[in-house]
DNA sequence: GCCGTAGTACGATGGTCGTCGTAGTATGGT
DNA sequence: ACCATACTACGACGACCATCGTACTACGGC
């Protein structure tokens, strides 16, 4: 009986350049965002992104196959937190300016998107 | 009689998810590195690309599109820096930490070309 | 004027990418 | 066992992207 398991890239296995690809897209980068103000991890059904579920999971993919986050299943739902010590010992500063540079810009769905703004904090505790 | 004058987003246009975008190009972030070592500016044929000239031109304007770089005629010459104050204003530490993280990793690529490593200093003066 | 050089518009090609719906799997609760 | 939930593999679609060759433009030197 074996629990699911993920495979991510090590950290010798992690590019800049599929960072930075997985970076530049406006979902996933909303990914990054959120965990980046959630301590500790969350899950996919957490997130409210604005593309259907399986574009979800494609996205979800792309930044777990380009070492950006880790995920790990808990029942039938998926834990996803940031490598931040990965890489920001292979990119110092890159995902801090990043995500600070993302935090700083107009935001235009702001007031159209429920939750996908702040994580939920106490709950299932 | 004019001169060939090259269309440039303004600060306000420019978008991290096309920054991010023109970046997560290998032999964009090889022109962007490039820039970063030099002082002023540097034509396009200073820089050697393993990309026919017809894809380097592509990828020139894809740079100078996203906000990146800054392109003017010179002659025949089309003279390129980085967009370095623009981008440091909008985005803190971004460029600086992606030019330092591409310079770290292991370069296979090195000893094959000539010449896209290291800028010409003193030449054609 | 011609010439050499730098760079490009255009069109084509093949691959990549983001998108989605559908039918499915895995899990835990009952 | 069933059920609800979270998530996904698969295939499809249309748009995007990187690539290149070809014929071209613009420029400065002569």
């Amino acid at each position: 009986m074996s629990v699911r398991v993920l495979e991510h890239p090590s950290v010798e296995e992690i590019r800049l350049e599929a960072v930075l690809h997985a970076l530049a897209d406006p979902a996933r980068l909303e990914v990054v965002c959120f965990l980046a103000r959630t301590e500790g991890e969350a899950a996919c059904s957490e997130i409210d992104l604005a593309v259907s579920k399986s574009t979800g999971t494609h996205h979800y993919r792309v930044l777990r196959e380009a070492g950006v986050i880790n995920q790990v299943y808990q029942g039938t739902a998926k834990m996803n937190s940031l490598r931040k010590a990965d890489l920001d010992a292979l990119f110092p500063c890159l995902l801090d300016s990043v995500v600070s540079a993302a935090a700083k810009r107009p935001r235009r769905d702001q007031g159209s998107t429920s939750g996908a703004g702040r994580p939920r904090t106490h709950q299932g505790e």
